[in-house]
DNA sequence: CTGTTGATCTGCT
DNA sequence: GCAGATCAACAGT
């Protein structure tokens, strides 16, 4: 399986969220390894995006969205979750990054459910603040190099269609719904729908 | 410095 | 379907 290279998330915002459906988030732990497909992501961008963190400038949390791509950015949020995004962005962009919102899991399934306390496999990652908790991903991993072979990183999955992936409105934001960058595939029996 | 808001999840009704 | 937990960024004083 073959680590996604810098030049992947070198391409707009939008398109890098659409090509990461499929793919496959890989964590390690102490030797274990943890991994899942991605099946659903959202797109946020700079200043034609108001519902972005970085809509406003950079400030000391959102620093990573502006940094180079293929990086990890990691926030805390509601005073209990946290979330992960994959920073790309295309070259006349400043700023811009993909939220992973769901995982289908593969490996490390145990180890999932102790950390979420639960056996039941579809509710384990099918959230941005799951399977955050899922992974043992918080603030130390921001910044992480995700086109390393390190402790945090996508490589090559499935061959997802376009035909597969279906566009809508993001979710739990109030600005620039009409915007449809939330992208997620019916492909997998996981998913709740 | 203070008050409000939020890219969420859980548990209860 | 709705409130609560709980904190970092931001706008306003």
């Amino acid at each position: 399986m073959k680590i996604l290279a810098r030049s992947f998330y070198d391409q707009d915002t939008v398109d890098v969220a659409q090509a990461l459906i499929g793919k496959i988030l890989v964590r390690k732990i102490n030797g274990n390894t943890i991994s899942g497909v991605i099946v659903e992501t959202e797109a946020y961008r700079y200043k034609d995006d108001p519902a972005s963190h970085t809509y406003g400038g950079m400030t000391g949390r959102n620093q990573a969205m502006f940094g180079p791509v293929g990086r990890a950015y990691v926030y805390f949020t509601y005073g209990m979750h946290y979330c992960v995004n994959a920073v790309a962005k295309s070259q006349d962009c400043d700023a811009g990054a993909v939220l992973l919102r769901s995982l289908v899991p593969l490996q490390g399934i145990d180890f999932m459910s102790v950390q979420r306390n639960t056996c039941d496999i579809s509710n384990l990652t099918n959230g941005p603040a799951k399977l955050t908790q899922a992974l043992m991903i918080t603030k130390k991993e921001y910044g992480e190099d995700l086109t390393k072979k390190s402790s945090l990183y996508i490589t090559d999955g499935f061959e997802i269609k376009k035909s597969e992936i279906l566009a809508g409105p993001r979710i739990g934001i109030k600005k620039a719904i009409d915007k449809l960058w939330n992208f997620k595939t019916t492909k997998n029996v996981f998913e709740e729908n």
